[in-house]
DNA sequence: ACGTTAGAGACACCCAGTGCCACCCGGCAA
DNA sequence: TTGCCGGGTGGCACTGGGTGTCTCTAACGT
């Protein structure tokens, strides 16, 4: 099983690579098992589909988030919270942010695993939905807590969107800027035609 | 041509009783095109993927979206005039509210359907951002244009899950709630544990 | 009556994903 | 050494979504 580690991470990074250079679409399952070395059905064990491949350890990263949230303070602005949760989910060492970008750059611009994303991102929202709950002691399936979790997901996404095609800025930053806009009602669209 | 419109309604109102009643994954191409009496390939004809036959006349409600949010004023604050639009394009008359249910319990309900509606909200984005961009003379790729639309989206889609789970509510009441919360930075965050 | 053309079916094909079986190899008891 | 066992692997066949292509037919104008 150690064996098993290793082979998951070398087939990742093969699927990585020829999805970034051909496109995801383009590349197929036989293609990625043939770089990695090894057959096609060893490629479905490792991976459930061809997109799974892309998120790498991602329900881990859920995991952590949970975590993060049930440790906020209660005095501390619920928004607030997320905000600094993400953050804190999101913090990468320098030396893995060019793989995180490889990652994002795929599953933000490539149509079907946008698509796919959409099953992911519903684990994060059930996850900050029940934080938002708890918080407010609503339902989680009520209309508070269910907004705030797609709509600070909205603002994650849309900030990794920014970060990766601005290239300058940091990741961080972008979060708290879209997470700023969204805790004060969009104070930015009172400013109009500023320019 | 009348002929295949005809068809393709027909079609669609097949399928969509057949993922009603059995379940999206669980009914084949083949199942539909012969509860509707036409050959399989006449259906990915009719429809691109199976998942477009649940979506109906969708790019149509994009268009209008689209004119409803260019003719809007500009004293008009930005995110009411949002809201106004998405409450318009989506005033269906009592007799088409069962068929929407269907719709959207399918689409919100489904896991391949979510995933797959990630790609028809790009576009519901795109217009929003760019009403967005127009508005505040920002490019339609900044922070703020993407993170208005991808937010309100968030809150229609929300606004629509409460609509269906509910029961009892007006999908527009539905909608200005989801909106009031998002345009006053979650005032509901603010009374804690009011329960 | 004649070609023309769009819609439909038939068929072959590609690819994602799954179930099944056979194999190989390291460990372990007799 | 022999035999058994269990997990990782490959091979293979099969289902199902989706596409390209050919053919047929039926409506159309002249």
């Amino acid at each position: 099983m150690d064996v098993r580690a290793d082979t998951r991470a070398r087939v990742e990074q093969a699927a990585l690579d020829l999805f970034t250079l051909n496109g995801f679409e383009q590349v197929t399952a036989d293609d990625i098992a043939e770089a990695a070395g090894i057959s096609r059905r060893t490629f479905f064990r490792c991976f459930a589909t061809k997109a799974d491949a892309v998120w790498g350890e991602f329900s881990a990263h859920v995991d952590r988030l949970e975590r993060l949230l049930a440790a906020t303070r209660d005095d501390q602005p619920v928004l607030a919270s997320i905000c600094a949760a993400y953050v804190e989910v999101n913090d990468y060492a320098a030396a893995d942010l060019p793989i995180l970008r490889q990652r994002m750059a795929l599953i933000l611009g490539e149509p079907a695993l946008q698509a796919h994303s959409q099953v992911r991102y519903a684990d994060v929202d059930r996850v900050v939905a029940g934080h938002v709950a708890r918080r407010t002691g609503q339902s989680p399936v009520a209309l508070l807590p269910r907004l705030v979790a797609t709509s600070t997901r909205a603002a994650a996404t849309t900030a990794f969107e920014v970060w990766l095609a601005d290239g300058t800025t940091t990741l961080a930053a972008d979060l708290h800027a879209a997470f700023d806009q969204l805790a004060l009602g969009f104070p930015g669209l009172r400013t109009l035609s500023s320019r």
